[in-house]
DNA sequence: GCGGATCAC
DNA sequence: TATGGTGATCCGC
């Protein structure tokens, strides 16, 4: 592929960057990263007990249990384009997810492609969520067939519960899977019997076994009952066979099944309750999870994957033991290192995470601060081991839609128009977010990607609002390349930079107090004037007027490449900040501008032509310049100190009402 | 703030 | 013949 092609060149850049790094600068590399590494060890923290549940792949699953017919066939969940899982037979001859159907059906002709039912997984995510909050209030999904959960205080009050509310029954298609609370008082026919009962309930073979070894006593209330505080390993009192068949034969009202007099109980170490939360998952769905446990988030995640499907992993709650497992665990299977970070790691001989030890000079020569400081705690197995708060909703909305090849502009225009329109109701009924940057992502028929975007001075909700700007955008590229068609196989709109709760929206404030607070960076044009005199190496003076900085009436929407000229000099800009009628700043089309222009004459008339105006030095005699014939010049200096003077302030009483 | 990249699911 | 959609983060500028 191309893309490899583009990793080995970055990766041999780096190597003779490497190369070039004197002895010295590497010793002091290593010094720096032993200095972080003893830092770091003294975060390990066994204090509590984090799980991570994994639903068995997922989509598939859910598809098999509602389609018998493709349970022992290779199949997938996805289109003929694309494929979201494959089920476990699948995966035998190489079909994986995110893969074109058309190669899986190369690797597989028998393969069936299930058309992906997103509101069905979606409602069996509901069930599953609800038994895991039963053993941790405050689980955290991940998606939607995956959770973390702090089972820590879970196993204390696990120890206090009587046998009953450990004992669930066993899976069978044609028995009652219902709760015991959802059974009400039946359970009480059954009394006495909660004997205990094996694993490998036959409708759900084992393909892997729970790894035994693992299971160390001690005296934890992780692993063992603290009531019998016994030796005996948790799994082995189930291990016995000895199932006590009751002369029960009611049906239960709810499922009108008949109650199942085969039973398991579950001790009160947390292998057992990790266990039992699986069964319960599998009683109330028919479908298999993995889990894994450990002492952080990282662990646990890594630990789900050991004995899948249909099984978990403990890694037990020791330095010794957490470095003996991170010491051979290939680097590919930390999450944050994709395919790409695999390849880069490995041209350095990176390929386990002990090889983040071996090679802790280079890694801290060639990747940056967090990175580094991240695969060194990686190899010391640390991790969050509480659960991130269930934040503050999302950073981002986008909708965006794959097509044949389209280069026609009115038909992208259109399409901009609906994605702008959906995403405007994605974000009304996620809490009405509004935001203030729009984003449009285009991917050329070649799958090279391009984002462009643009904030707003305000945020936004509105659908039109949204199509204004990213409609820009859009016009700005086709322009941009005119040369070419711009065939697009992809098209996106997205909008981030939602308003919290304390951002008020920005008024126009006229200021000529030279001593006021520097303004902090929410003024582009004034960071691009900063950043021209810097590489001009020119030193202004204090107080040297740096240009005029004209206001004017337009109709053309932010985002507008237009030319502001004056004294036979002209700027190209894009209008980044519309006011309306009472100085409100706004997004919508009709308003004022003021942008800057530097070397401008007060005493020259000014013009604003749109960018499709091929004049701009002359006035053109089209409808946009018409409307642009307001406008105002403005002194602006800059302070001594302070960089750029802020012309605009946070709601303010000398708000300009109407100019 | 912007744009490219990478990653997870 | 044919290569997804959504959301997040990081880096370098
Ligand atoms: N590139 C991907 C990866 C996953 N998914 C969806 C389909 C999966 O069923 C679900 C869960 O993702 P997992 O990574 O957990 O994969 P599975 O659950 O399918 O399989 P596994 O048993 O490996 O967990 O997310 C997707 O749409 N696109
Ligand atoms: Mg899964």
């Amino acid at each position: 592929m191309k893309k490899d092609k583009e990793i080995l060149k970055k990766v041999t850049a780096l190597k003779e960057e490497l190369a070039a790094v004197s002895e010295a600068h590497l010793e002091a590399c290593m010094n720096k990263a032993n200095a972080l590494l003893s830092s770091l060890y003294q975060q390990y923290d066994f204090t509590r007990t984090i799980v991570h549940m994994d639903m068995d792949a997922f989509y598939a699953a859910v598809e098999m249990r509602d389609n018998p017919s493709l349970a022992n066939i290779p199949m997938a969940v996805g289109g003929e384009d694309m494929l979201s899982t494959s089920n476990y037979i699948a995966r035998r001859y190489g079909v994986r997810a995110a893969m074109p159907g058309f190669i899986a059906r190369k690797l597989c002709a028998d393969l069936v492609i299930v058309p992906t039912d997103m509101a069905k997984y979606s409602a069996v995510s509901r069930v599953i969520r609800s038994v895991l909050s039963q053993y941790d209030p405050n689980m955290t999904p991940l998606s939607l067939d995956e959770a973390y959960m702090d089972f820590t205080d879970h196993l204390v009050k696990r120890r206090e519960l009587d046998d009953q509310s450990r004992t669930f029954p066993e899976f069978s298609e044609t028995m009652c899977r219902c709760e015991p609370e959802e059974r009400l008082g039946v359970v009480s026919s059954t009394e006495g019997i909660s004997s205990a009962v094996g694993d490998g309930v036959a409708d759900v073979p084992n393909l892997n076994e729970d790894n035994l070894q693992n299971s160390v006593a001690t005296d934890d209330t992780r692993i063992l009952p603290s009531a019998t505080n016994s030796d005996t390993e948790p799994s082995e009192a189930r291990i016995m066979k000895d199932t006590t068949v009751s002369t029960d034969t009611s049906q239960c009202p709810r499922c009108n099944m008949p109650h199942n007099p085969k039973r398991i109980l579950f001790d009160v170490g947390v292998e057992d309750a990790v266990r039992e939360m699986r069964h319960r998952i599998h009683l109330k769905t028919r479908l298999t999870a993995s889990a894994g446990i450990a002492a952080n988030c990282l662990l646990a995640k890594i630990c789900s994957d050991q004995n899948k499907p249909n099984g978990q992993y403990m890694l037990p709650f020791t330095v010794d033991a957490v470095q003996d497992f991170m010491k051979d665990l290939p680097v590919r299977k930390v999450p944050g290192v994709g395919k790409v970070s695999e390849r880069q790691l490995a041209a350095f001989d990176v390929k386990v995470c002990s090889d983040f030890y071996k090679h802790r000079d280079v890694l801290y020569f060639l990747y940056s601060g967090g990175m580094f400081e991240y695969f060194l705690s990686v190899y010391l197995g640390l991790g969050a081991n509480r659960l991130s708060k269930n934040e503050d909703g999302p950073k981002s909305k986008s909708v965006e839609r794959t097509f044949r090849g389209m280069s026609d502009p009115d038909q992208l225009r259109t399409l901009c128009h609906e994605l702008s329109l959906e995403l405007a109701e994605d974000l009304k009924s996620a809490k009405n977010l509004q935001g203030k940057t729009v984003t449009l992502k285009i991917k050329l028929v070649t799958f090279e990607v391009k984002t462009r975007s643009q904030s707003l001075p305000t945020a936004t909700n509105d659908g039109e609002d949204i199509y204004n700007v990213a409609n820009q955008l859009l016009t700005t590229e086709m322009k941009n390349c005119s040369s070419k068609p711009l065939k697009l196989r992809l098209m996106g709109v997205r909008m981030s930079n939602f308003t919290t709760s304390d951002s008020k929206q920005q008024k126009l404030k006229v200021i000529r107090d030279t001593n006021s607070t520097p303004s902090d960076k929410r003024i582009s044009f004034l960071d691009k004037i900063e950043a021209e005199r810097k590489s001009e190496k020119v030193n202004q003076s204090c107080n040297e007027p740096l240009g005029l900085l004209a206001y004017m009436s337009t109709d053309k929407p932010i985002g507008t490449t237009s030319n502001i000229s004056n004294a036979g000099r002209n700027v190209s800009t894009k209008l980044s900040s519309v006011w309306d009628e009472s100085g409100d700043v706004t997004t919508r089309k009709t308003g004022k501008i003021i942008e800057l222009l530097e070397g401008a004459s007060n005493t020259d008339p000014w013009s604003l032509a749109d960018s499709t105006s091929s004049s701009v030095a002359t006035i053109p005699s089209d409808s946009t310049v018409k409307t642009a014939t307001k406008y105002g010049p403005l002194d602006f200096y800059r302070s001594s100190k302070s960089g750029a003077l802020d012309p605009w302030a946070k709601d303010d009483s000398s708000s300009l009402g109407g100019f």
